[in-house]
RNA sequence: GCCCUUGUAGCUCAGCGGUAGAGCACUCCCUUGGUAAGGGAGAGGUCCCGGGUUCAAGUCCCGGCGAGGGCACCA
């Protein structure tokens, strides 16, 4: 006689075992049609599953966010059975759910074509029409194993041999497709309705790139079109806003063969970059950092010492000279150890903190490239904080006020962070471990804000914390980090005398806040489309002339904006208004200063923005202050 | 690095065995036009590189390099 109590609290008692299903058509026909899971005593079920002890029952459906993922886990299975009856040879590996969607691992001798996938979609839809019950079935592992081998899925069988002892085994059955899963699903394919296949390509067996390459089918799955259609606009959007695609439109920056992985910055793009990178430098001065350079190329003993040579020496580009092998620095770190190391430290001298916007190479794989995001050739915004084990935590709350300050700067007002603790491979006593992570924890508290731990994430050397920023359409880019590091600083042999007459180890602090310019870039272009605040603008005014009598004057009002220290490009083309509004403001330049007649007898401008807005005319005086009010803004709010 | 796709004019792309094409951009000419494309003419290509098949190869095959999507990697 099982109690069933609902999420409202409201009971209801079965005569005697009740499936999930039963317990829905209690409540109402509508809802039991609509069921595809149950949480029973927090767990989940298939609808069909028996429920024999007072419990708490909650009815999944296609609203409830377990109920979309049964969904997009059923149809990884649609796959299955598409796939099977397509290409009987096919071997079916795993097929878990991502976020937006699913895939599925198949091994299969001819690799998929477009129309392939297109067929299999096809297929997908012929099964979901026949609205075939799912039946699910646990069974023995030897049972199991027999399915498996007689259906041909060697993956399969791999599988059940690492399945715990104890752990239950179920099989999902839709007409003769048989699965091997751990639930629950859709009690009918009639549940599976908006989705679509979205790519195939490759994937290692089990993530590891010694195994054979499987492929890998794609699929994105919503409860209503309206749903789907989204997100495939939302796809567009992000690809529309593609920084390889904006950058070579404003000419920003190109890459090419002779140098992959490299950027050859144009004068537009690396206008953006010394903006940024000045801005940084300017904050760091104020922080009480100390810029130094150090160089490219470094003897291979020191990243022998620093650990690096044994760990990355296939990842460094290398050059030789006279006997003597030099790697291309792949990070400032054992560099700035060096200049530390340059005279005696007194505690007195900490922290010191040295920051270098230093150029680094890293033999990145061909497969990893990508535009700005993921390069070869990369300055990070770098500096390295020597001090005190007392001094951690107040060195790493400075630091967090620091990177809340300049991401609002750019208007990223949503950000994440990551506290990474001791991984199980380590140096360092545990004694120093609960220090280091105690020290961030407290700094994160004092600052009220939230994090997420990862326990067993921080680096052989330290524990760490990560910065993630959101963009406008929502995707998280990890950028700032600060890092306690006690491995390198005693390594390089980096001492300070303190109070008490002894020498010491001081701790270091690796610590960025944009990252990588290039990568920090990449994320602007895409996160503004373009459309960079003024401040960031490379053009921040064009001026145009309506007619060539106009020529003179323009002129006069190109060399007053540029010798205010506004960045002006002048268009004296003999071309109509129009066009040459249309041009400038597809190159996202935020104000268009036009100039006729009218304006050369009054004196004034006519300023247009990149929106369309009119804002008249003007004094010329009363346009910079304008545009300097919007410079001063930054990214803060649009403009 | 691995799998798939891909590489034609400055850009975006068509052509897929039979003497290289379009739109935009560029140059010149006409036009001097008031807030997102005025008109005309012209110039422009070792069809990524190296082999092979063929009477004939951007076009088919093999190899290399780059790029794109994933996977793996990411100090």
């Amino acid at each position: 006689m099982p109690i069933i109590t609902l999420p409202d609290g409201s009971k209801k008692e079965f005569a005697g075992s009740v499936t999930i299903n039963e317990i829905a058509g209690s409540i109402g026909q509508g809802l039991a049609k609509a069921t595809i899971a149950g949480r029973v005593n927090g767990e989940l079920l298939d609808a069909c599953m028996q429920v024999k002890q007072d419990s708490d029952v909650n009815i999944i459906t296609a609203k409830d966010k377990e109920g979309l993922e049964t969904i997009r886990h059923s149809f990884a299975h649609l796959i299955g059975h598409a796939v099977k009856q397509l290409y009987p040879n096919a071997k079916m590996a795993i097929g878990p759910i991502i976020e937006n969607g699913f895939y599925y691992d198949i091994s299969y001798e001819k690799s998929f074509t477009p129309e392939d996938l297109q067929a299999i979609e096809v297929r997908m839809k012929e099964l979901i029409k026949r609205e075939y019950d799912v039946l699910v079935e646990v069974v023995s592992r030897e049972e199991a194993r027999k399915v498996f081998t007689e259906r041909n899925e060697p993956y399969k069988l791999e599988i059940i041999d690492e399945i715990p002892e104890g752990e239950t085994i179920k099989l999902y059955r839709h007409q003769e497709y048989t699965d091997m899963c751990r639930g629950p699903h859709v009690p009918n394919t009639k549940h599976l309705q908006f989705f679509k296949l979205m790519k195939v390509s490759g994937a290692y067996w089990r993530g590891n790139s010694n195994n054979e390459m499987l492929q890998r089918i794609y699929g994105t799955a919503w409860t209503s079109t309206k749903e789907l259609t989204n997100h495939i606009k939302q796809i567009e959007e992000a690809e529309k806003r593609d920084h390889r695609k904006i950058g070579k439109k404003m000419s920003l920056f190109h890459t090419q063969e002779e140098a992959p992985g490299m950027i050859f910055w144009h004068p537009k793009g690396w206008t953006i970059y010394q903006v940024l990178e000045q801005y940084i430098r300017e904050l760091l001065i104020r922080e009480g950092y100390k810029e130094i350079r150090t160089p490219q190329a470094v003897d291979r003993t020191l990243w022998e010492k620093s650990g690096h040579w044994e760990k990355f020496k296939d990842d460094m580009f290398t050059t030789t000279s006279e006997n003597r092998e030099y790697a291309i620095k792949p990070m400032n770190c054992p560099c700035h150890v060096q200049v530390f190391n340059q005279g005696l430290k007194s505690y007195r001298d900490l922290p010191i903190r040295l920051a270098e916007f230093g150029s680094c190479h890293r033999n990145e794989p061909s497969g990893s490239l990508h535009g700005l995001m993921r390069v070869r050739n990369f300055v990070q915004d770098d500096a390295h904080i020597f001090c005190k084990e007392s001094q951690v935590q107040e060195e790493v709350a400075a630091f967090i006020d620091l990177v809340f300050e300049v991401y609002k700067c750019f208007g990223f007002d949503s950000i994440q962070i990551k506290l990474s603790t001791r991984p199980t491979k380590r140096v360092g006593s545990d004694e120093v471990w609960d220090k280091s992570e105690k020290a961030l924890e407290e700094a994160l508290k004092r600052k009220e804000i939230q994090w997420e731990t990862l326990p067993g994430e921080g680096a052989f050397y330290g524990p760490k914390i990560e910065f993630s920023l959101k963009d406008c359409l929502g995707r998280v880019w990890q950028c700032g980090t600060i890092q306690v590091d006690f491995s390198m600083p005693e390594r390089l042999s980096a001492s300070y005398v303190d109070e008490d007459n002894q020498r010491k180890v001081p701790v270091m602090l690796h610590r960025a806040i944009l990252g990588s310019f290039e990568r920090f870039v990449g994320i602007l272009i895409e996160h503004y489309s373009g459309n960079f605040p003024t401040w960031l603008a490379p053009i921040q005014v064009v001026v145009m002339g309506i007619t060539d009598r106009n020529s003179v004057f323009c002129e006069e009002i190109y060399d007053q904006l540029s010798k205010r220290g506004l960045r002006t490009d002048i268009d004296l083309r003999n071309e109509k208004i129009g066009f040459k509004i249309r041009e400038h403001t597809i190159q996202h330049v935020p104000y268009i200063v036009i100039i006729g007649d009218k304006e050369q007898e009054a004196n004034e401008v006519s300023v247009r923005t990149r929106k369309g807005e009119d804002l008249g005319n003007m004094k010329l005086d009363n346009f910079i202050s304008i545009v300097n009010t919007s410079i001063s803004k930054r990214g803060r709010s649009s403009n």
